[in-house]
DNA sequence: ATCGCAGCCTGTACGC
DNA sequence: TGCGTACAGGCTGCGA
């Protein structure tokens, strides 16, 4: 399931493979609701002989600036990749849209439960205005993190997922960071004191930025599971501490890791750690 | 403001 | 081994 770590990962491959200054000549579309906004007539018409000029992500999108000031935005939800091959090479029965350059390469979308969105817009900033900030980025600070869940009375683990409070976090990554800074996910954001915060603040930082250094996380071997660009398996999958291993002992301190379900997702959590 | 739920999808894991 | 069913979850949109 791509979160931050593994849409920068898919970035960079990406990037690595010199998709900014490619040229894109031919665009199939294989699965028509895949492209939002406009038919996949106007969506191959709006590309076709368009330069891609930088390769950038935004929370969990992928942003592809063209040469014509406009962006192609990409979110692969749960199960999108990025897979380059020959242009000639035939689709897989999973892809869903199909870029073909003028170098001969192709971009294959693949994407096994069509979740995965492309979108072009005028302008990204204004596009993804909503996003709340990159957790990454200098300016988030336990400061911020805070002003953020100032005054919500929501429990935690689903404002962690609310895309307009912090970008980039999914399942995974909260609970890991919910464990490393021992808060109970259905605590309530108004009760979080300032010393609260700033572990929040940095076990975000440090699982998101381990998990990034791994390449992403790859759960399992199954054909929905996350792959970069260059086809590999994200490492980060050893270094999890609570995610799907309930019934294990918690690392820090030995009790029972435990599973419930808040905000209607699996939750992985210390019971004796965190409490609410 | 907040919550819960349905819907989008299909591979996988599970029970029998 | 094979079948049917529940589950997984990022995000949107709806009603409460």
């Amino acid at each position: 399931m791509p979160e931050l770590p593994e849409v920068e990962t898919v970035v960079r491959g990406l990037r690595q493979a010199g998709l900014a200054g490619a040229v894109i000549r031919e665009v199939a579309v294989l699965w028509p609701r895949s492209i939002t906004g406009a038919t996949p007539g106007e969506f191959a018409a709006a590309l076709c002989g368009r330069a891609i000029t930088a390769v950038d992500r935004r929370a969990k999108y992928i942003v592809l600036a063209l040469d014509d000031g406009r962006s192609l935005l990409v979110h692969l939800r749960m199960t999108g990749q990025f897979r380059l091959g020959e242009a000639a090479a035939a689709a897989d029965a999973h892809d869903r849209v199909v870029l073909r350059l003028a170098d001969g390469r192709a971009l294959h979308f693949h994407d096994t439960r069509k979740f995965g969105r492309f979108r072009i817009v005028a302008h990204p900033g204004e596009a993804l205005a909503k996003l709340g900030p990159e957790p990454l980025d200098a300016a988030f600070t336990p400061e911020l993190l805070r002003a953020r869940l100032r005054g919500r009375r929501r429990l935690l683990k689903p404002l962690l997922l609310d895309q307009e409070v912090i970008a980039g976090l999914g399942n995974i990554y909260v609970d890991e960071a919910l464990w490393a800074a021992r808060l109970h996910p259905q605590r309530r954001a108004d009760t979080l004191r300032a010393a609260d915060f700033v572990r929040l603040h940095a076990a975000i930082r440090e699982v998101l930025t381990r998990a990034v250094a791994a390449g992403g996380t790859t759960l399992g071997t199954g054909a929905t599971n996350f792959l970069s660009v260059a086809g590999r398996r994200g490492g980060h999958a050893e270094a999890l501490r609570v995610f799907r291993r309930h019934g294990a002992p918690c690392p820090r301190c030995g009790a029972k890791l435990a599973r419930m379900v808040v905000a209607a997702r699996g939750t992985h959590l210390c019971p004796r750690c965190q409490r609410r």
